[in-house]
DNA sequence: TTGGTTATGATTGTTTTTGATTAAAAATGA
DNA sequence: TCATTTTTAATCAAAAACAATCATAACCAA
Protein backbone atom coordinates (compact mmCIF):
# COMPACT_ATOMS: atom_id res chain seq x y z
CA UNK A 1 0.00 0.00 0.00
CA UNK A 2 1.50 3.32 -0.80
CA UNK A 3 2.18 5.77 1.70
CA UNK A 4 -0.56 8.14 0.37
CA UNK A 5 -2.83 5.50 0.47
CA UNK A 6 -2.61 4.68 4.08
CA UNK A 7 -2.38 9.01 4.91
CA UNK A 8 -5.96 8.43 3.32
CA UNK A 9 -7.06 5.79 5.58
CA UNK A 10 -5.80 7.37 8.13
CA UNK A 11 -7.70 10.53 7.94
CA UNK A 12 -10.31 8.65 6.89
CA UNK A 13 -10.83 6.74 9.93
CA UNK A 14 -10.26 10.25 11.86
CA UNK A 15 -13.40 11.45 10.24
CA UNK A 16 -15.40 8.82 11.71
CA UNK A 17 -13.89 8.78 14.76
CA UNK A 18 -12.58 11.41 17.12
CA UNK A 19 -9.82 9.43 18.28
CA UNK A 20 -8.06 6.27 16.92
CA UNK A 21 -5.67 3.25 18.58
CA UNK A 22 -2.30 2.65 16.29
CA UNK A 23 -3.56 -0.32 16.54
CA UNK A 24 -6.85 -0.22 14.76
CA UNK A 25 -4.98 1.77 11.56
CA UNK A 26 -2.32 -1.31 11.49
CA UNK A 27 -5.73 -3.52 11.50
CA UNK A 28 -6.65 -1.22 8.35
CA UNK A 29 -4.02 -0.94 6.21
CA UNK A 30 -1.47 -4.05 6.79
CA UNK A 31 1.38 -2.05 7.63
CA UNK A 32 4.02 -2.50 10.54
CA UNK A 33 3.32 -0.26 13.57
CA UNK A 34 6.90 1.46 12.87
CA UNK A 35 5.38 2.54 9.60
CA UNK A 36 1.97 3.63 11.22
CA UNK A 37 4.32 5.77 13.71
CA UNK A 38 6.00 7.42 10.56
CA UNK A 39 2.97 8.10 9.33
CA UNK A 40 1.50 9.40 11.94
CA UNK A 41 4.63 11.63 12.95
CA UNK A 42 4.39 12.96 9.43
CA UNK A 43 0.42 14.01 9.28
CA UNK A 44 1.08 15.48 12.64
CA UNK A 45 3.78 17.84 11.19
CA UNK A 46 1.70 18.49 8.18
CA UNK A 47 -1.42 19.88 11.05
CA UNK A 48 -3.13 17.11 10.20
CA UNK A 49 -4.26 14.92 13.07
CA UNK A 50 -2.38 15.13 16.47
CA UNK A 51 -0.38 12.61 17.89
CA UNK A 52 -1.69 11.59 21.65
CA UNK A 53 -0.39 8.34 23.50
CA UNK A 54 -1.67 5.39 22.11
CA UNK A 55 -2.81 6.79 18.80
CA UNK A 56 -3.92 10.36 17.12
CA UNK A 57 -6.90 12.39 17.73
CA UNK A 58 -8.58 15.19 15.81
CA UNK A 59 -7.13 18.71 16.00
CA UNK A 60 -10.08 20.93 16.20
CA UNK A 61 -10.12 24.77 15.55
CA UNK A 62 -7.85 26.37 13.14
CA UNK A 63 -7.04 23.41 11.10
CA UNK A 64 -9.12 25.23 8.38
CA UNK A 65 -6.49 27.85 8.01
CA UNK A 66 -4.05 26.05 5.65
CA UNK A 67 -5.67 24.75 2.44
CA UNK A 68 -4.87 21.22 1.60
CA UNK A 69 -3.33 22.33 -1.22
CA UNK A 70 -0.89 24.25 0.66
CA UNK A 71 -0.47 21.75 3.17
CA UNK A 72 0.56 18.77 1.20
CA UNK A 73 2.60 21.33 -0.86
CA UNK A 74 6.09 20.24 -2.00
CA UNK A 75 7.82 22.92 -0.30
CA UNK A 76 6.16 22.05 2.90
CA UNK A 77 9.57 20.27 4.15
CA UNK A 78 11.63 23.14 2.78
CA UNK A 79 10.09 25.51 4.68
CA UNK A 80 10.06 24.16 8.07
CA UNK A 81 13.80 23.52 7.05
CA UNK A 82 14.29 27.44 6.50
CA UNK A 83 12.50 27.79 9.47
CA UNK A 84 14.00 25.93 12.37
CA UNK A 85 17.17 27.34 11.15
CA UNK A 86 15.91 30.40 11.19
CA UNK A 87 14.31 30.15 14.50
CA UNK A 88 17.58 28.97 16.08
CA UNK A 89 19.29 32.45 15.50
CA UNK A 90 16.70 34.44 18.04
CA UNK A 91 18.35 35.12 21.09
CA UNK A 92 17.05 35.69 24.55
CA UNK A 93 15.84 39.36 24.69
CA UNK A 94 15.40 40.13 20.83
CA UNK A 95 13.14 42.14 19.59
CA UNK A 96 12.24 40.22 15.97
CA UNK A 97 10.48 41.99 13.29
CA UNK A 98 8.48 38.89 11.71
CA UNK A 99 6.75 39.45 7.93
CA UNK A 100 3.49 37.99 6.72
CA UNK A 101 3.86 34.81 4.42
CA UNK A 102 3.61 31.27 4.86
CA UNK A 103 7.49 30.51 5.03
CA UNK A 104 8.00 32.87 8.23
CA UNK A 105 5.16 31.30 9.83
CA UNK A 106 6.53 28.11 9.62
CA UNK A 107 9.47 29.64 11.78
CA UNK A 108 7.07 30.33 14.29
CA UNK A 109 6.68 26.37 15.31
CA UNK A 110 10.51 26.62 16.16
CA UNK A 111 10.66 29.48 18.34
CA UNK A 112 12.30 29.09 21.48
CA UNK A 113 10.97 29.51 24.79
CA UNK A 114 12.69 32.78 25.55
CA UNK A 115 11.53 35.88 26.52
CA UNK A 116 11.64 37.68 23.17
CA UNK A 117 8.70 40.03 21.38
CA UNK A 118 7.80 39.67 18.03
CA UNK A 119 6.09 42.67 15.87
CA UNK A 120 4.62 41.43 12.80
CA UNK A 121 1.82 42.37 10.00
CA UNK A 122 0.28 39.19 9.40
CA UNK A 123 -2.96 38.14 10.81
CA UNK A 124 -2.58 34.76 10.56
CA UNK A 125 0.90 34.73 12.45
CA UNK A 126 -0.48 36.49 15.11
CA UNK A 127 -2.63 33.23 16.86
CA UNK A 128 -0.01 31.24 16.40
CA UNK A 129 2.16 33.77 18.31
CA UNK A 130 -0.42 34.03 20.78
CA UNK A 131 -0.76 29.89 21.04
CA UNK A 132 3.13 30.43 22.02
CA UNK A 133 2.42 32.26 24.28
CA UNK A 134 4.97 34.78 22.90
CA UNK A 135 4.38 38.49 23.41
CA UNK A 136 3.30 39.63 20.37
CA UNK A 137 2.90 43.18 18.61
CA UNK A 138 0.47 43.56 15.48
CA UNK A 139 1.41 46.81 13.55
CA UNK A 140 -1.98 48.42 12.39
CA UNK A 141 -3.12 49.29 8.39
CA UNK A 142 -5.51 48.11 5.86
CA UNK A 143 -5.92 44.05 6.11
CA UNK A 144 -5.37 43.20 2.22
CA UNK A 145 -7.97 40.50 1.93
CA UNK A 146 -5.78 37.87 -0.10
CA UNK A 147 -2.86 37.16 2.01
CA UNK A 148 -4.22 38.98 5.20
CA UNK A 149 -1.15 41.25 5.86
CA UNK A 150 -1.38 44.34 7.13
CA UNK A 151 -0.40 47.62 4.15
CA UNK A 152 -0.64 51.06 3.36
CA UNK A 153 -0.45 53.91 5.29
CA UNK A 154 -1.48 53.23 8.11
CA UNK A 155 0.51 50.43 8.32
CA UNK A 156 3.90 52.56 7.59
CA UNK A 157 3.01 54.64 10.55
CA UNK A 158 2.58 51.92 12.78
CA UNK A 159 5.16 49.87 11.86
CA UNK A 160 7.60 53.35 12.50
CA UNK A 161 6.83 53.28 16.25
CA UNK A 162 9.24 50.36 16.47
CA UNK A 163 13.01 49.03 15.97
CA UNK A 164 13.33 44.87 15.87
CA UNK A 165 17.38 43.23 16.35
CA UNK A 166 16.36 41.06 13.37
CA UNK A 167 13.51 40.83 10.88
CA UNK A 168 12.68 37.72 9.31
CA UNK A 169 11.00 38.41 5.79
CA UNK A 170 9.56 36.75 2.59
CA UNK A 171 9.51 37.65 -0.57
CA UNK A 172 8.53 36.20 -4.04
CA UNK A 173 11.46 36.44 -6.13
CA UNK A 174 15.40 36.69 -5.47
CA UNK A 175 17.44 37.48 -8.22
CA UNK A 176 20.80 38.86 -8.48
CA UNK A 177 20.02 41.84 -10.62
CA UNK A 178 16.17 43.21 -9.53
CA UNK A 179 17.23 42.14 -5.80
CA UNK A 180 13.95 41.03 -3.41
CA UNK A 181 10.29 41.79 -5.42
CA UNK A 182 6.91 40.90 -4.33
CA UNK A 183 3.53 40.90 -6.23
CA UNK A 184 2.11 43.95 -4.64
CA UNK A 185 3.76 47.49 -4.15
CA UNK A 186 2.28 48.25 -1.04
CA UNK A 187 3.25 45.04 0.96
CA UNK A 188 6.66 45.85 -0.68
CA UNK A 189 6.70 49.44 1.15
CA UNK A 190 6.07 47.67 4.16
CA UNK A 191 9.02 44.98 3.79
CA UNK A 192 11.25 47.83 2.70
CA UNK A 193 10.14 50.08 5.59
CA UNK A 194 10.76 46.76 8.07
CA UNK A 195 13.94 46.29 6.76
CA UNK A 196 15.36 49.87 7.59
CA UNK A 197 14.33 49.42 10.70
CA UNK A 198 16.01 46.41 11.59
CA UNK A 199 19.76 46.00 12.54
CA UNK A 200 20.16 42.67 10.38
CA UNK A 201 17.13 41.59 7.93
CA UNK A 202 17.32 37.95 6.56
CA UNK A 203 14.93 36.53 3.72
CA UNK A 204 13.50 33.21 3.76
CA UNK A 205 13.22 31.94 0.54
CA UNK A 206 12.92 28.63 -0.47
CA UNK A 207 15.14 27.74 -4.16
CA UNK A 208 12.04 28.33 -6.48
CA UNK A 209 12.02 32.22 -6.01
CA UNK A 210 15.68 32.22 -6.92
CA UNK A 211 15.99 34.11 -10.78
CA UNK A 212 12.43 35.08 -10.15
CA UNK A 213 11.39 38.59 -10.61
CA UNK A 214 8.39 40.16 -9.06
CA UNK A 215 6.00 43.14 -10.25
CA UNK A 216 7.40 45.52 -7.00
CA UNK A 217 11.04 45.57 -6.30
CA UNK A 218 11.38 45.67 -2.38
CA UNK A 219 15.35 46.45 -1.58
CA UNK A 220 19.12 45.07 -3.44
CA UNK A 221 20.57 42.31 -2.41
CA UNK A 222 23.23 43.47 -0.28
CA UNK A 223 20.35 44.87 2.28
CA UNK A 224 19.45 41.49 3.81
CA UNK A 225 21.12 38.05 4.22
CA UNK A 226 19.64 34.54 2.39
CA UNK A 227 18.42 32.08 3.91
CA UNK A 228 17.73 28.79 1.80
CA UNK A 229 17.30 25.29 1.53
CA UNK A 230 19.40 24.58 -1.84
CA UNK A 231 21.47 27.00 -3.78
CA UNK A 232 22.30 26.00 -7.75
CA UNK A 233 25.79 26.98 -8.79
CA UNK A 234 24.25 29.81 -11.85
CA UNK A 235 22.70 31.56 -9.14
CA UNK A 236 25.59 31.44 -6.14
CA UNK A 237 27.80 32.85 -8.82
CA UNK A 238 25.65 35.68 -9.43
CA UNK A 239 24.68 36.58 -5.92
CA UNK A 240 27.44 35.88 -3.60
CA UNK A 241 29.62 38.83 -4.46
CA UNK A 242 26.46 40.68 -3.28
CA UNK A 243 25.17 39.29 0.15
CA UNK A 244 25.80 36.22 2.79
CA UNK A 245 23.67 33.39 1.58
CA UNK A 246 23.34 30.63 4.11
CA UNK A 247 22.20 27.21 2.54
CA UNK A 248 20.20 24.86 5.02
CA UNK A 249 20.20 21.30 4.40
CA UNK A 250 18.61 19.55 6.94
CA UNK B 1 -9.37 3.48 25.33
CA UNK B 2 -7.51 6.45 25.00
CA UNK B 3 -7.12 9.08 27.84
CA UNK B 4 -8.46 11.71 25.51
CA UNK B 5 -11.22 9.41 24.87
CA UNK B 6 -11.66 8.65 28.93
CA UNK B 7 -11.13 12.80 28.78
CA UNK B 8 -14.59 13.21 26.58
CA UNK B 9 -16.31 10.72 28.34
CA UNK B 10 -16.15 12.28 31.50
CA UNK B 11 -17.24 15.59 30.26
CA UNK B 12 -20.17 14.41 28.81
CA UNK B 13 -21.36 12.80 31.84
CA UNK B 14 -20.46 16.28 33.52
CA UNK B 15 -22.58 17.83 30.89
CA UNK B 16 -26.12 15.69 31.72
CA UNK B 17 -25.17 15.44 36.02
CA UNK B 18 -23.99 18.76 37.58
CA UNK B 19 -21.91 16.18 39.79
CA UNK B 20 -20.64 12.57 39.21
CA UNK B 21 -19.10 9.71 41.26
CA UNK B 22 -16.07 8.65 40.54
CA UNK B 23 -17.37 4.75 40.50
CA UNK B 24 -19.66 5.61 37.45
CA UNK B 25 -16.88 7.27 35.69
CA UNK B 26 -14.96 4.02 36.45
CA UNK B 27 -18.56 1.73 35.29
CA UNK B 28 -18.30 3.81 31.81
CA UNK B 29 -14.78 3.49 31.13
CA UNK B 30 -13.90 0.05 32.19
CA UNK B 31 -10.41 1.77 33.59
CA UNK B 32 -9.01 1.94 36.97
CA UNK B 33 -9.84 3.84 40.03
CA UNK B 34 -6.49 5.08 40.26
CA UNK B 35 -6.59 5.92 36.31
CA UNK B 36 -9.34 7.91 36.56
CA UNK B 37 -8.61 9.96 39.91
CA UNK B 38 -5.35 10.89 37.71
CA UNK B 39 -7.86 12.18 34.81
CA UNK B 40 -9.88 14.00 36.89
CA UNK B 41 -6.21 15.46 38.65
CA UNK B 42 -5.34 15.97 34.97
CA UNK B 43 -9.10 17.96 34.36
CA UNK B 44 -9.17 19.90 37.21
CA UNK B 45 -5.53 21.41 36.23
CA UNK B 46 -7.24 22.13 32.83
CA UNK B 47 -9.90 24.14 34.45
CA UNK B 48 -12.81 21.40 33.17
CA UNK B 49 -14.01 21.24 36.27
CA UNK B 50 -13.74 20.87 40.28
CA UNK B 51 -13.26 18.03 42.31
CA UNK B 52 -14.92 17.61 44.98
CA UNK B 53 -14.85 14.48 47.40
CA UNK B 54 -16.38 11.38 45.80
CA UNK B 55 -16.12 12.68 42.70
CA UNK B 56 -16.27 15.77 40.68
CA UNK B 57 -18.72 18.47 39.54
CA UNK B 58 -19.39 21.42 37.25
CA UNK B 59 -17.14 24.08 37.78
CA UNK B 60 -19.21 27.26 37.20
CA UNK B 61 -18.97 30.71 37.46
CA UNK B 62 -15.88 32.34 34.97
CA UNK B 63 -14.61 28.85 33.46
CA UNK B 64 -16.06 29.90 30.40
CA UNK B 65 -13.45 32.38 29.94
CA UNK B 66 -12.16 28.95 28.00
CA UNK B 67 -14.94 28.14 25.16
CA UNK B 68 -15.91 31.19 23.49
CA UNK B 69 -18.46 29.62 21.70
CA UNK B 70 -20.30 28.45 24.94
CA UNK B 71 -19.98 32.27 26.67
CA UNK B 72 -21.60 33.98 24.41
CA UNK B 73 -24.69 31.41 24.05
CA UNK B 74 -26.10 32.69 27.24
CA UNK B 75 -26.80 36.09 26.25
CA UNK B 76 -26.35 35.23 22.65
CA UNK B 77 -29.48 36.13 21.74
CA UNK B 78 -30.27 39.41 23.13
CA UNK B 79 -26.48 40.06 21.34
CA UNK B 80 -27.78 39.23 18.30
CA UNK B 81 -31.18 41.74 18.42
CA UNK B 82 -28.62 44.65 19.91
CA UNK B 83 -26.65 43.57 16.88
CA UNK B 84 -29.08 43.36 14.14
CA UNK B 85 -29.98 46.74 15.25
CA UNK B 86 -26.75 48.78 15.51
CA UNK B 87 -26.31 47.53 12.38
CA UNK B 88 -29.42 48.97 10.95
CA UNK B 89 -27.85 52.61 11.84
CA UNK B 90 -24.93 51.92 9.23
CA UNK B 91 -25.18 54.29 6.40
CA UNK B 92 -23.76 54.31 3.07
CA UNK B 93 -20.10 55.61 3.00
CA UNK B 94 -19.76 55.12 6.62
CA UNK B 95 -16.35 54.93 8.30
CA UNK B 96 -16.80 52.60 11.66
CA UNK B 97 -15.19 51.72 14.56
CA UNK B 98 -15.65 48.38 16.06
CA UNK B 99 -14.68 47.76 19.30
CA UNK B 100 -13.17 44.77 20.42
CA UNK B 101 -15.94 42.00 22.29
CA UNK B 102 -18.21 39.84 21.54
CA UNK B 103 -21.65 41.71 21.70
CA UNK B 104 -19.58 44.26 18.79
CA UNK B 105 -18.79 40.67 17.44
CA UNK B 106 -22.87 39.93 16.47
CA UNK B 107 -22.98 43.40 14.81
CA UNK B 108 -20.83 42.34 11.58
CA UNK B 109 -22.89 39.09 11.02
CA UNK B 110 -25.89 41.93 9.92
CA UNK B 111 -23.84 44.58 8.38
CA UNK B 112 -25.24 45.75 5.19
CA UNK B 113 -23.89 45.23 1.73
CA UNK B 114 -23.06 48.58 1.54
CA UNK B 115 -19.57 50.63 0.77
CA UNK B 116 -18.40 50.86 4.21
CA UNK B 117 -15.00 51.12 5.84
CA UNK B 118 -14.61 49.21 9.18
CA UNK B 119 -11.51 49.89 11.51
CA UNK B 120 -11.82 47.57 14.42
CA UNK B 121 -9.15 46.41 17.72
CA UNK B 122 -10.40 43.36 17.60
CA UNK B 123 -8.46 40.16 16.11
CA UNK B 124 -11.47 38.12 15.95
CA UNK B 125 -13.67 40.73 13.92
CA UNK B 126 -11.25 40.87 11.45
CA UNK B 127 -11.91 37.58 9.99
CA UNK B 128 -15.49 38.35 10.71
CA UNK B 129 -15.31 41.65 8.26
CA UNK B 130 -13.30 39.88 5.59
CA UNK B 131 -15.48 37.20 5.38
CA UNK B 132 -17.81 38.91 4.48
CA UNK B 133 -16.16 41.33 1.83
CA UNK B 134 -15.98 44.50 3.94
CA UNK B 135 -12.80 46.97 3.37
CA UNK B 136 -10.89 46.14 6.99
CA UNK B 137 -8.52 48.54 9.03
CA UNK B 138 -6.81 47.36 11.82
CA UNK B 139 -5.75 49.66 14.48
CA UNK B 140 -1.83 47.67 15.73
CA UNK B 141 -0.56 47.59 19.09
CA UNK B 142 0.07 44.77 21.60
CA UNK B 143 -2.19 42.22 21.17
CA UNK B 144 -3.76 40.84 24.45
CA UNK B 145 -3.65 37.65 24.54
CA UNK B 146 -6.83 36.64 26.20
CA UNK B 147 -9.37 39.51 24.48
CA UNK B 148 -7.00 39.46 21.52
CA UNK B 149 -7.80 42.93 21.57
CA UNK B 150 -4.84 45.75 20.45
CA UNK B 151 -3.96 47.78 23.29
CA UNK B 152 -1.16 49.81 24.38
CA UNK B 153 0.69 53.16 23.40
CA UNK B 154 0.74 51.59 19.72
CA UNK B 155 -2.69 50.94 19.51
CA UNK B 156 -3.47 54.80 20.67
CA UNK B 157 -0.99 56.25 17.97
CA UNK B 158 -2.19 53.95 15.70
CA UNK B 159 -6.11 54.84 16.21
CA UNK B 160 -5.32 58.25 15.98
CA UNK B 161 -4.36 58.17 12.73
CA UNK B 162 -8.45 57.84 11.35
CA UNK B 163 -11.56 59.54 12.09
CA UNK B 164 -15.14 57.09 12.54
CA UNK B 165 -18.62 58.45 11.22
CA UNK B 166 -19.74 55.88 14.24
CA UNK B 167 -17.99 53.91 16.92
CA UNK B 168 -19.73 51.06 18.24
CA UNK B 169 -18.43 50.59 21.55
CA UNK B 170 -19.01 47.26 24.10
CA UNK B 171 -18.69 47.31 27.89
CA UNK B 172 -18.64 45.44 30.73
CA UNK B 173 -20.59 48.16 33.19
CA UNK B 174 -23.24 50.50 32.70
CA UNK B 175 -23.55 52.83 35.68
CA UNK B 176 -25.59 56.07 36.62
CA UNK B 177 -22.71 57.83 38.40
CA UNK B 178 -19.44 55.73 37.19
CA UNK B 179 -20.25 55.78 33.58
CA UNK B 180 -18.91 52.89 30.88
CA UNK B 181 -15.93 50.94 32.74
CA UNK B 182 -14.40 47.98 32.15
CA UNK B 183 -12.04 45.15 33.56
CA UNK B 184 -8.67 46.71 31.87
CA UNK B 185 -7.11 50.27 32.13
CA UNK B 186 -5.54 49.81 28.47
CA UNK B 187 -8.38 48.89 26.86
CA UNK B 188 -10.32 52.03 28.70
CA UNK B 189 -7.70 53.78 26.70
CA UNK B 190 -8.48 53.16 23.32
CA UNK B 191 -11.93 52.92 23.91
CA UNK B 192 -11.88 56.14 25.15
CA UNK B 193 -9.56 57.08 22.41
CA UNK B 194 -12.07 56.31 19.96
CA UNK B 195 -15.01 57.54 21.37
CA UNK B 196 -12.88 60.84 21.19
CA UNK B 197 -12.15 60.32 17.02
CA UNK B 198 -15.85 59.19 16.11
CA UNK B 199 -18.80 61.50 15.17
CA UNK B 200 -21.06 59.36 17.08
CA UNK B 201 -20.39 57.03 19.48
CA UNK B 202 -22.73 53.76 20.75
CA UNK B 203 -22.36 51.75 23.38
CA UNK B 204 -23.82 48.21 22.66
CA UNK B 205 -24.87 46.67 26.12
CA UNK B 206 -27.20 43.75 27.10
CA UNK B 207 -29.35 44.14 30.50
CA UNK B 208 -26.83 42.58 32.58
CA UNK B 209 -24.39 45.56 32.16
CA UNK B 210 -26.76 47.99 34.26
CA UNK B 211 -25.64 49.10 37.61
CA UNK B 212 -21.76 46.90 37.36
CA UNK B 213 -18.94 48.81 37.83
CA UNK B 214 -15.77 47.62 36.54
CA UNK B 215 -12.54 49.03 37.30
CA UNK B 216 -11.23 51.10 34.57
CA UNK B 217 -13.30 54.24 33.20
CA UNK B 218 -13.79 55.15 29.87
CA UNK B 219 -15.98 57.80 29.51
CA UNK B 220 -18.95 59.04 31.06
CA UNK B 221 -22.79 58.65 30.36
CA UNK B 222 -23.62 61.64 28.38
CA UNK B 223 -20.67 60.64 25.85
CA UNK B 224 -22.41 58.17 23.89
CA UNK B 225 -25.54 56.60 23.46
CA UNK B 226 -26.76 53.51 24.89
CA UNK B 227 -28.18 50.41 23.06
CA UNK B 228 -29.62 47.78 25.02
CA UNK B 229 -32.47 44.79 24.77
CA UNK B 230 -34.33 45.74 28.09
CA UNK B 231 -34.17 48.22 30.75
CA UNK B 232 -35.89 48.23 34.31
CA UNK B 233 -37.62 51.15 35.49
CA UNK B 234 -34.79 51.35 38.40
CA UNK B 235 -31.60 51.91 35.66
CA UNK B 236 -33.93 53.91 33.38
CA UNK B 237 -34.41 56.94 35.90
CA UNK B 238 -31.54 57.28 36.92
CA UNK B 239 -29.56 57.21 33.97
CA UNK B 240 -32.23 58.48 31.43
CA UNK B 241 -31.85 62.51 31.95
CA UNK B 242 -27.77 61.88 30.78
CA UNK B 243 -28.25 60.17 28.25
CA UNK B 244 -30.07 58.50 25.06
CA UNK B 245 -30.93 54.89 25.67
CA UNK B 246 -32.48 52.91 22.81
CA UNK B 247 -33.99 49.99 24.14
CA UNK B 248 -34.08 46.95 21.13
CA UNK B 249 -36.90 44.20 22.25
CA UNK B 250 -36.98 41.82 19.28
C1' DT C 1 22.37 -3.44 -15.02
C1' DT C 2 24.53 -0.35 -11.19
C1' DG C 3 24.73 2.92 -7.54
C1' DG C 4 22.15 5.60 -4.61
C1' DT C 5 18.08 6.96 -2.40
C1' DT C 6 13.86 6.00 0.05
C1' DA C 7 10.49 3.14 2.45
C1' DT C 8 9.81 -0.56 5.45
C1' DG C 9 9.70 -3.80 9.41
C1' DA C 10 12.17 -5.75 13.23
C1' DT C 11 14.75 -4.85 17.40
C1' DT C 12 16.56 -2.20 20.99
C1' DG C 13 16.32 0.28 25.32
C1' DT C 14 13.63 4.08 27.34
C1' DT C 15 9.54 6.54 28.75
C1' DT C 16 4.71 6.77 29.79
C1' DT C 17 0.62 4.86 31.34
C1' DT C 18 -1.75 1.87 34.11
C1' DG C 19 -3.80 -0.81 38.05
C1' DA C 20 -2.91 -2.65 42.58
C1' DT C 21 -1.49 -1.70 47.22
C1' DT C 22 -0.79 0.98 51.04
C1' DA C 23 -1.15 4.42 54.69
C1' DA C 24 -3.15 8.83 55.54
C1' DA C 25 -7.14 11.91 55.38
C1' DA C 26 -11.97 12.91 55.28
C1' DA C 27 -16.69 11.81 56.00
C1' DT C 28 -20.11 9.32 58.60
C1' DG C 29 -22.89 7.91 62.44
C1' DA C 30 -23.75 6.53 67.03
C1' DT D 1 -16.50 12.59 71.15
C1' DC D 2 -14.61 8.17 69.00
C1' DA D 3 -14.78 4.23 66.03
C1' DT D 4 -15.96 2.83 61.47
C1' DT D 5 -16.27 3.44 56.71
C1' DT D 6 -15.16 5.79 52.55
C1' DT D 7 -12.19 8.40 49.85
C1' DT D 8 -7.77 10.00 48.86
C1' DA D 9 -2.65 10.59 47.70
C1' DA D 10 1.58 8.23 47.18
C1' DT D 11 4.20 4.46 45.74
C1' DC D 12 5.54 0.66 42.85
C1' DA D 13 5.89 -2.91 39.45
C1' DA D 14 3.93 -4.56 35.14
C1' DA D 15 2.34 -3.45 30.70
C1' DA D 16 1.89 -0.57 26.82
C1' DA D 17 3.64 2.77 23.86
C1' DC D 18 7.52 5.18 22.49
C1' DA D 19 11.87 7.00 19.74
C1' DA D 20 16.01 5.49 17.78
C1' DT D 21 18.59 2.42 15.20
C1' DC D 22 19.59 -0.95 11.80
C1' DA D 23 19.44 -4.14 7.97
C1' DT D 24 16.73 -5.33 4.20
C1' DA D 25 13.62 -4.48 0.37
C1' DA D 26 11.70 -1.55 -3.08
C1' DC D 27 12.42 2.08 -6.03
C1' DC D 28 14.57 5.26 -9.26
C1' DA D 29 17.71 7.45 -12.41
C1' DA D 30 21.83 6.97 -14.98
Amino acid sequence: MLTEERHRVILDLLKEKDAIKIQDIVDATNASESTIRRDLTQLEQEKFLKRVHGGASKLQGKLKELSVSEKSSKSLHEKQVIGRYAASLVEEGDCIYLDAGTTTLSLIDYLPEKDIVVVTNGLTHVEALLQKGIKTYMIGGHVKPVTRAMVGSGALDSIRQYRFDKAFMGANGVHAQYGFTTPDPEEAQVKRMAIELSREAMFLADDSKFGEIAFSKIVDLDKAVIITNNLDEEHDSAMKNQTTIKVVTT
